[in-house]
RNA sequence: GGUCUCAUCGUCUAACGGUUAGGACACCAGGUUUUCAUCCUGGCAAUCGGAGUUCGAUUCUCCGUGAGAUCACCA
């Protein structure tokens, strides 16, 4: 059995978004179960495109995601280099196997000249085609011309397609593409084709805007003569509320914003991957061991999915409840509140393990757990806005709190403790715990809403839950 | 417009041609001595339309319709 070879081959433009990282997602699924290689390949033949520091941006995401490489841009390999600019010899080389053959010539019209072609099709309500227009004579290419592919028999072209099943399309697809741009650096259409034969890709996997160039690339195979590979399309991610493809300008976050927000990249990739694919069970959560044994392309859904973020965060709150403390700790680093800054790690940790269950990303910390580290501001609209609270006076409340200060003060402030003393209080004041509960949840957090309470106090610790309970009592 | 592709609850999806069309997210209601959340229970909700093949069609075929992609010296 041959190697299994897979790539993702990005351009340096930008950061990646969420929209396009399953094309680097899958191949590396695969090439895992397969004890196969995943290579890294940076395509970089547009110079006006070309955005300094986005190759770093790429890493830095795979990097977070553990989508390694075995191959390709930093490690190196047997078919460096792996950057495209640094390749223009060897994509001469075969360009002038194709002039040779006759199968690629230069392409003598400015831009303007192709465009009077192009409206004149227009005009005749025809579909442009360069290969109507071929020059009879085409002059001896010297690199300053676009070299272009001679299309010698249009034919229909039909392939196998792993996700997608048979697809054909007619002579209509070919054309006389561009194969070198007049500055000399080869047209991806052309490049990846030399690249992935050379590397000896075996699986070509990417999005389904390539689709209907693929026809286009079959002639460049027949022409080169080269083995085709197994193309598949993935389909797209749309935007979560129109039907378009998700793009940088629909506002497609970037997978780095994911990151920052404190999404696990567990479940980033498991949120990516059960997007237009599925085991064929009713499994929702997949490790990214179970995702590497279960993966197939030939369960790849064919139609698009809309990318919703609701369900991103359902799948995030489920992984944060399934690490343990120690594990979650040490991924919450960054995210604590500025307060937290001088607390020690014991309190930290007795924090977080309150909020675990209600995280659904990590950046909302410090809106959860931010009384925990300051002294929270009195908003008293939380008791005249209560529907259990307002509707006591302001001396009940205050005598409330006193006994519950004095029977509190003879507590040891274990959850257990706090709890029984709170519920001895619900017997000798009468009250019921939507009054007294919410009361002293109110006094010494100052928060909307907050973790069970005894666990609260215990972790708050007595002397600063008795001050919070004095302080209120004041205030009202 | 040409070419190509797709089509099941609001969303993500399951269903050898035979199921009361299943699950999950979201939403709604109830329960777990207070809030939010978790957890549990229940509820709402779908096969784009029309022909054909078949005893039987979500599934196969055709025609519509809708949606998307692509038609660059971008990838």
């Amino acid at each position: 059995m041959t190697e299994i070879r897979t790539r993702f081959a990005p351009s340096p433009t930008g950061y990646i978004h969420v929209g396009n990282i399953r094309a680097a997602l899958f191949p590396w699924l695969l090439a895992k179960q397969k004890n196969g290689t995943f290579i890294l390949r940076i395509e970089d033949t547009d110079q006006a495109r070309f955005v300094e520091g986005a190759t770093d941006l790429i890493v830095e995401s795979l990097g977070w995601l553990g989508i390694e490489w075995n191959e390709g841009y930093l490690v190196g390999g047997e078919h460096g280099p792996y950057i495209q600019s640094e390749r223009t010899e060897t994509y001469l080389l075969w360009a002038q196997k194709l002039i040779k053959k006759g199968l690629a010539y230069a392409d003598p019209y400015t831009s303007a000249e192709v465009e009077v072609f192009r409206d004149a099709a227009k005009k005749a309500k025809k579909p442009f085609l360069y290969r109507d227009n071929r020059p009879a004579n085409p002059p001896v290419w010297d690199g300053t011309q676009p070299l272009r592919l001679k299309v010698a028999n249009p034919k229909r072209f039909t392939w196998q397609d792993p996700v997608m099943g048979e697809l054909s399309a007619g002579p209509e697809a070919l054309d006389d593409f561009i194969l070198v741009k007049s500055d000399g650096l080869p047209t991806y259409n052309f490049a990846h084709i030399v690249d992935d034969a050379e590397m000896g890709v075996t699986h070509v996997i990417r999005g389904l805007e390539y689709i209907s160039s693929i026809p286009k690339y079959l002639s460049l195979y027949e022409a080169l003569e080269l083995e085709v590979p197994v193309l598949a399309c993935l389909p797209h991610i749309m935007a979560p509320d129109g039907k378009k493809k998700l793009g940088k300008r629909d506002g497609a976050k970037s997978v780095s914003e994911y990151h920052e927000q404190g999404i696990l990249p567990e479940a980033m990739l498991n949120f990516l991957a059960s997007m237009g694919w599925n085991d064929g069970t009713e499994q929702e959560i997949f490790t990214r061991e179970e995702l590497i044994e279960k993966f197939s392309l030939d369960r790849v859904q064919r139609s698009g999915a809309r990318f919703d973020e609701q369900r991103l965060l359902w799948m995030n709150g489920t992984w944060i409840r399934s690490l343990s403390l120690d594990d979650l700790f040490s991924r919450c680093n960054n995210y604590f509140p500025k307060s937290a800054d001088s607390a020690d790690e014991t309190y930290k940790k007795a924090v977080l393990g309150l909020v675990q269950e209600r995280l659904k990303f990590l950046a909302e910390l410090p809106e959860l757990t931010s009384f925990f580290f300051e002294e929270p501001d009195a908003n008293l609209s939380l008791i005249t806005d209560n529907k259990q609270l307002k509707k006591l006076e302001t001396s009940e409340l205050k005598t409330l709190l006193q006994a519950v200060h004095s029977s509190l003060n003879d507590c040891d402030f274990t959850a257990e403790s706090v709890q029984a003393s709170l519920n001895a209080l619900l017997e000798s004041t009468g009250q019921k715990p939507g009054v007294l509960f919410s009361l002293v949840r109110v006094a010494t957090t100052w928060a909307p809403f907050s973790p069970n309470l005894a666990e609260s106090l215990a972790v708050l610790g007595k002397e600063t839950s008795l001050a919070r309970i004095e302080k209120a009592s004041q205030i009202l």
